[in-house]
RNA sequence: GGGCGGUUAGCUCAGUUGGUUAGAGCGCCACGUUGACAUCGUGGAGGUCACAAGUUCGAGUCUUGUACCGCCCA
């Protein structure tokens, strides 16, 4: 883009309403975000390969909060890292999310009076994929609103004929490895979605319930009984049995007793077993195997019937290996209304001794809230235990590290007590399990065998195969993201150039459910004896365990509302990010979002007042905008100098000053974002493990030098500098400039639009050949100017902020000048001051008068440095007995903290004990303190007499 | 029940291996609007670092205990 600055071409206000869009077509059409895999290293390209793959959204759903501050961060990451020179890319794409999207489809069709069942398995897919075709990936428009800068060329989609391609090839494999398994167990089922969910899709939800204490009387002796605990009677009809602990004296003369099952009447035997708990409830538990996953380990090991006494639905049923068990009255009765049903009838019968309140979690499904019912049933495993202990080392080894750090430890807790997985969903929408049985099985047969087409035929016999009815876990598909995106199981250039990848940012509760299963598999796919033709060209991260697909994991917070409660539909407490955008900007979204959200910690945001909790990136915006508007039409639009061929001896205190200024908020956000990489793509060194990715720092850093420092001071003193036909007006220019060139780049990776369309408008830039600042050079120190440089400037700012302090103390009226002497000794501070009269006179609205000129008695003093006095003339308004009062609270804190100090000087075993340099540092103190208490007391005498 | 973490200004959070006057942003208070910006400027107030004990010359920082809060997993 071609500079414009004149007058008219810089509105008084960003919109960017009108503004951002055009810029963001600009950026996609230029291919500002795409990457190249012959740019990589890693394909013998000349730049460090750069990669995010985003955590796919659900391909039906819209854009909110959580989405808007995930994606914030990916951005932030992504554009530092292009800007730094890497080959930078980030894979955006979708999600089918099986049972999320079945649930919308569902309702959908329920509106019209049907069901899926209706329309039969393979109408209803088509159904889904036609709904998906028209209304899904709607977020990925929106996430262009708000700045993402994807390599949308490569979008991809979980349920896409390559990404399917991957699942089933991992699976087969997988299962020739004997990694899955088909069992019995007892696993989570949602009687509303009507499918197995695993452990990790199971919530836990803190509940108030109640213990029921029931009597089950010994059959034949009703004078004995044993009283056995259960928060769920309901169950009690598939109760085969009553366990107690083999050690518990208090029970040990029921054992092979058979008592009679109050509900129904039905004989249990009383068994042994050493996984009851003595100290819960009675120290009795009723075993029900086909409703419980404890009961059903004590049921196998004690070789009991597992009657399932519900139906799919949630109803009471006698559904399999039950008959008898369930009263005809109880029959299709959902289950909590059997609950209440079964409670009464315990207390009419005598049988029900109390009811304790219960504090205990409920697991719920995740998609519907449903409560989850244990249930027996036949599903696909994955054997968790050799995929996890790689992933596991990875992490303790540093290859792969967690920030924030203490999820590290409940990482390694859950990969040490992992379970096995299980995938088999009871749905229609999702990857169909590939594996098969014989229709017509001969002895020759096997069971059942696992096969990437879609057709086999029967390895035994060769005849016409059935594939299995469940689809897998969506998490199945997506646990392959970082590199079925890039093509796998091909070897393509894309997996050579970007695999593995670099940082994952995502929210800790999928930690489980995705992060550490995507570590696994790719790791597994990797291995050297398991890949195929893939071989990752990264050496030093490569071994036998394979290669991790990124290095760091970045776990960011939730966002919340002012009473710090989970945003979410049901409680309408969500903000839309789209709106933000619309009414203050993606800039102020976006650096709101960045600057208030530290590591890990959540994000607050009010919903009821957007305005309010977007202020921070609204003011932030405005205020740049206003600060490149004044600086570019005072700048003018000639070319400037470039800093490097400008002599030092030109530069002033201010221009040094400010330089220095510079290099420090470089090298603060530079140490802020951290090392982009381990060294050599290989561990973490210890001391970078946990070090980087403070984008809240980052922006303080990049904030406060552009606001506190170029604006309030270094533009302030430019003013009289930039007049034309100043002699210094070309090196003002040019610092100028230079600085502000400076900042716009380390601002642009959170406020990419507002940044963009300032940057453009710099007089003669062109030092990158590139029309754009998104691809222009992340800014290094320049080491040009060092803090001494800048002193005499630091002695006239603080000057100035003294007259200011004593101004406001006194409640001087803003238009009256008042007379100022600067007391010093010090000729470089008399000279600093002098060189800057200009300057001081007309922040401070002050005259610069000699100290001899301030009459005795009408003057407020302030100590800027030791030997460096500021006096402020203020005959008739200064109050003798008020700066008295200032001076001795001044000079009593000092003196405390004097004894004290002395008296750690005096005490032996500090000077003793102590390392030499902190008390030599606090000998240095010790002057400087007694020095200036001297002063303070002197004043105070001065003034006594007046 | 097991594991992990937290408690620092009104709010949200920093605070390196213990080093002695504890910081930031927002909010609050006072003053200010004839030109970059009131979405702003200038200045200011505000903290017994949850509590108790211990280690140490020295504790916001280390140890133990107590209270409360949160997260993960049973």
């Amino acid at each position: 883009m071609a500079p414009d600055h004149s007058a008219e071409s810089i509105p008084s206000r960003y919109e960017p309403a009108t503004s951002d869009p055009p810029l963001y077509r600009k950026w996609e059409t230029a291919g500002v975000f795409g990457a190249a895999p012959e740019a990589s290293r890693r394909a013998s390209g000349p730049r460090d390969p750069f990669v995010i793959v985003m955590p796919p959204p659900n391909v039906t759903g819209v854009l909110h909060m959580g989405h808007g501050l995930n994606n914030a961060v990916q951005d932030v990451l992504i554009r530092w890292r292009r800007m730094s020179g890497d080959a930078a890319l980030w894979v955006p794409g979708t999600d089918h999310a099986g049972i999320a999207t079945q649930n919308v489809v569902e309702r959908e069709l329920a509106r019209r009076g049907k069901t899926r069942q209706d329309l039969g398995r393979e109408a209803f897919v088509e159904e889904v994929k036609e709904f998906v075709a028209e209304k899904g990936g709607v977020i990925l428009s929106q996430l262009r609103a708000i700045g993402a800068s994807c390599d949308w060329s490569r979008a991809a989609y979980t349920f896409s004929p390559e990404l399917s391609r991957a699942v089933r090839e991992i699976f087969v494999r997988w299962y020739e490895d004997g990694l899955i398994y088909r069992g019995h167990r007892v696993i989570h089922w949602c009687p509303r979605c009507l499918t197995a969910l695993s452990d990790e899709e199971a919530e836990h939800h803190d509940a108030q319930g109640n213990l029921y204490h029931v009597r089950y009387r010994v059959a034949g002796d009703p004078s004995r009984a044993i009283v056995v605990a259960t928060t769920r009677p309901e169950t009690m009809f598939g109760d085969v049995a009553i366990a107690v602990h083999p050690e518990d004296d208090r029970y040990a003369g029921f054992v092979g007793a058979r008592v009679v099952n109050p509900a129904n009447g039905v004989e249990l035997t009383v068994i042994a077993d050493s996984y009851v708990d003595r100290t819960f409830g009675t120290g009795a538990l009723k075993i029900t195997p086909a409703h419980d996953a404890n009961d059903f380990d004590v049921g196998r090991r004690h070789d009991l019937p597992m009657p399932l006494v519900m139906t799919p639905e949630g109803n009471m049923a006698e559904y399999a290996n039950a008959a008898g068990r369930v009263p005809p009255e109880y029959r299709g009765m959902d289950r909590a209304d059997a609950r209440k049903k079964v409670v009464k009838a315990l207390e009419a019968a005598g049988a029900l001794v109390k009811v304790e309140q219960h504090a205990h979690a409920v697991r719920r499904c995740y998609r519907c809230n449903t409560i989850v019912e244990p249930r027996l049933s036949e599903q696909w495993f994955v054997k968790m235990a050799p995929l996890a202990a790689p992933a596991l080392q990875a992490v303790k080894d540093g290859r792969v590290r967690i920030l924030p750090e203490r999820w590290e430890a409940v990482y390694v807790n859950w990969m040490e007590n992992i379970r096995d997985w299980n995938i088999s969903r009871q749905i229609w929408w999702g990857h169909r399990i590939p594996v098969f049985y014989c229709k017509s099985p001969t002895p020759g047969c096997p069971p059942h065998f696992a096969h990437r087409d879609d057709h086999p035929r029967c390895p035994g016999c060769g005849g016409p195969a059935r594939q299995d009815d469940d689809v897998l876990d969506t998490w199945f598909s997506s646990q392959l993201w970082p590199f079925s995106t890039l093509g796998w199981p091909d070897a393509t250039p894309d997996l050579d150039a970007f695999y593995p990848t670099d940082v994952l940012v995502t929210a800790p509760e999928i930690l489980f459910f995705w992060v550490a299963r995507m570590i696994m598999s790719g790791m597994y796919v990797t291995r050297p004896d398991k890949r195929g033709s893939f071989v990752p060209a990264v050496p030093a991260a490569s071994g036998p365990d394979g290669v991790a697909p990124f290095h760091t994991v970045y776990l960011h917070g939730t966002a919340r509302d002012a009473q710090h409660r989970r945003m979410s539909k049901s409680l309408g407490n969500g903000i839309d990010p789209l709106d933000v955008v619309e009414r203050f900007g993606a800039d102020a979204l976006r650096w709101t979002v960045i600057a208030g959200m530290g590591l890990g910690s959540d994000l607050l945001l009010d919903h009821e007042n957007i305005e309010q909790s977007f202020a921070t990136g609204r003011n932030f915006a405005t205020k740049l905008w206003n600060i490149g508007r004044f600086l570019l039409l005072q700048a003018g639009t000639e070319p400037v100098r470039a800093l490097r061929d400008m002599n030092n001896d030109d530069l002033r205190p201010a221009d040094h000053w400010i330089l220095a200024r510079l290099d420090a908020a470089i090298a603060r956000a530079d140490s802020s974002l951290g090392p982009a990489r381990p060294p050599g793509d290989g561990a973490w060194p210890e001391a970078e493990r946990h070090a980087g990715l403070r984008l809240d720092e980052y922006a303080e850093a990049a904030r406060a030098f552009v606001w506190t420092e170029l604006a309030d001071w270094y533009l302030e003193h430019a003013k009289t500098r930039l007049a034309p036909g100043h002699p210094q007006r070309d090196v003002a220019r040019a610092v100028l400039v230079h600085a502000f060139d400076r900042a716009l780049r380390l601002i642009h990776p959170i406020m990419p639009f507002v940044t963009e369309a300032l940057w453009a408008r710099l007089p003669e830039r062109g030092m990158d050949g590139s029309g754009f600042l998104a691809t222009a050079a992340w800014p290094v120190r320049s080491g040009q100017s060092q803090e001494d440089d800048g002193r005499g400037f630091d002695i006239a700012r603080a000057t100035i902020t003294a007259v200011r302090e004593i101004r406001n103390e006194y409640v001087v009226p803003a238009g009256e000048t008042v007379r100022v002497a600067a007391a010093t000794s010090s000729p470089s501070h008399a000279a600093a001051v002098a060189a800057e009269s200009a300057f001081i006179t007309r922040m401070a609205k002050c005259s610069l008068v000699p100290q001899g000129d301030i009459p005795h008695g009408g003057a407020a003093r302030k100590l800027v440095a030791n030997d460096f006095e500021v006096i402020v003339s203020l005959a008739g308004v200064v109050d003798l007995s008020r700066e008295r009062g200032k001076i001795a609270t001044e000079l009593e804190g000092l003196t405390k903290q004097l004894a004290a100090l002395r008296g750690r000087l005096a005490n032996e075993k500090f000077t003793g004990k102590a390392p030499a340099a902190v008390v030599e540092a606090e000998r240095a103190k010790e002057r400087e303190w007694a020095e200036r208490a001297g002063q303070l007391a002197a004043k105070l005498a001065a003034l006594a007499t007046q």
